[in-house]
DNA sequence: GTAGATCCGATCAGATTCGTTCTATTCCGA
DNA sequence: TCGGAATAGAACGAATCTGATCGGATCTAC
């Protein structure tokens, strides 16, 4: 990540790289903290370019301002959503797969794109990655999805209303379908609970099926994002048939024969190292 | 002879050696400032050609005028590096004050009722105050409310649509006010940023306070939730008119003029002891 | 519960930057 | 022509920032 240095030289030949000011480290770790819930010290440091100790002192300054928790070998953002289980918990669900698979899908969106973004913690990974895009519109039913996006001002993040589903943090309901109801993006980011190359995704609630529906109905392509562990599964309602598919982004652990079964269809694959 | 570089012949030829007025190597210091974001005092002094001695008390003079913010080896424009979204830290203004004055109005909702509740700081508090209650309906367009209530299995959680402001974690715009256009409950609990006896409650902001209007227009009642330091502060929108209040919750520290005002003007006040 | 590893806080040193003071130059009016 | 005022550059001590090191605290694994 990194993305770049925000002051391009865009003259001044020849002159040295400007040194980064104090302020404008400590801003970037906040937006890193607020794009990544969580961030080891160690992640802070490389990602500033400053030596630990320095990220050290800015977060000991930035906790003393009250804008962050620090904790032992990191630092989380005060009271956001549900990003209280933290760190530990964090690193140790073992996300690579889904970071990868995140990083992928996020390359599938450009600058000035339209998309919807789906419930579920692959896409709120993936949400995470889109900070880093302008101009950008999203449009979501996840309340986390939208919160991994609330601290980016150049991205529109536009709600689904509907009723609140607190297990998953989503807009479920007719509320929620209706106001999908006109809508038209290019690409729809879509999860689910299980996927198999005969029935697509489904998930075990019809509520949560029923938005889903809606939510690839508004785009023009869908993208499904999927780890090893859901592929092969199939649960109660059929959210999204393989017809629809366009983009399938999973992991190395996934199945062989599924794959090449949905290949077979004309899903186009991205497969992630992790 | 300070060399022959000096103020020279960038321009001006024939006129034999203009000197470049302040002003107008201010000016240019400000335009690098807009086009590059951040620049250091060395590319600065390079760029006018000058010592970084005058730069620095150029620097010095345009801070003290409020057009640019200094630090540690350069400057910024003065919206480069705000830290606005002091949400954390509008969290911790009068919390003891926001505290007894939620518990206040959360005596105010009755099991089985259906209310609307505004964004803000002490409107969260107040819905935490609600998880105890049950069979209640909630409609809010703020994601921190939704938020307090996710856990709660007895409430049904409604979001309004709308397009997300990051800065106060709301839902703003036409969707969201659309929304609200069907909806009649009870009670609205709503807070703002300045409230007067002759204005009402006020907001900086015009979109929100179009949603504000539109939820308080959705209930039957409204409870206007304000602490002291709101009190007699009066910013661009009006949103709500005094006509409109039904309930005050403040706390003890509110001046006793503007509640006397708002009393005979038939509101019911409910003062909170921290 | 202990041992090992990791992380934190404090102190020190090097480098850069800042503020102040002093000096030189130029412009303008008498 | 002379002198005052304003501006720009130079020099030096003080303050700030950054990185390295080391003892102590904390966490994790066994």
């Amino acid at each position: 990540m990194t993305g770049g240095q925000t002051v391009g030289e865009t003259q001044a030949p020849g002159a040295g790289r400007r040194p980064v000011f104090a302020a404008e480290r400590r801003q970037r770790i906040i937006e890193l903290l607020r794009v990544n819930g969580a961030v080891s010290l160690r992640e802070l440091a490389q990602a500033v370019r400053s030596s630990e100790v320095t990220v050290r002192r800015d977060l000991r300054a930035l906790e003393a301002e009250g804008l962050i928790n620090r904790h032992h070998g990191g630092a989380t953002l005060p009271g956001e959503l549900s990003r209280e289980p933290t760190y530990a918990q964090k690193a140790q669900v073992a996300a690579a797969e889904k970071a990868a698979i995140a990083d992928l899908a996020a390359s599938l969106v450009e600058d000035g794109d339209a998309i919807v973004v789906g419930p579920g913690t692959t896409t709120q990974e993936f949400a995470r990655r889109l900070a880093r895009h302008t101009e950008l519109a999203v449009v979501t039913n996840s309340l986390l999805v939208a919160q991994a996006l609330a601290g980016s001002p150049r991205i529109e993040v536009v709600l689904t209303g509907g009723t609140l589903r607190g297990s998953i943090h989503a807009l479920v309901g007719s509320a929620a379908e209706r106001s999908l109801a006109g809508l038209r993006v290019r690409r729809a980011f879509v999860s689910g609970n299980g996927l198999t190359a005969e029935r697509g995704l489904s998930t075990p609630n019809t509520q949560v099926a029923g938005v889903d529906r809606a939510l690839a109905g508004a785009a023009e392509e869908v993208v499904v994002l999927a780890d090893h562990t859901k592929i092969g599964v199939d649960t109660m309602v059929q959210t999204i048939a393989v017809e629809r598919f366009d983009h399938l982004v999973t992991d190395a652990g996934a199945p062989g024969d599924v794959l090449d079964e949905l290949s077979g269809r004309g899903v186009r694959l991205h497969v992630a190292r992790v």
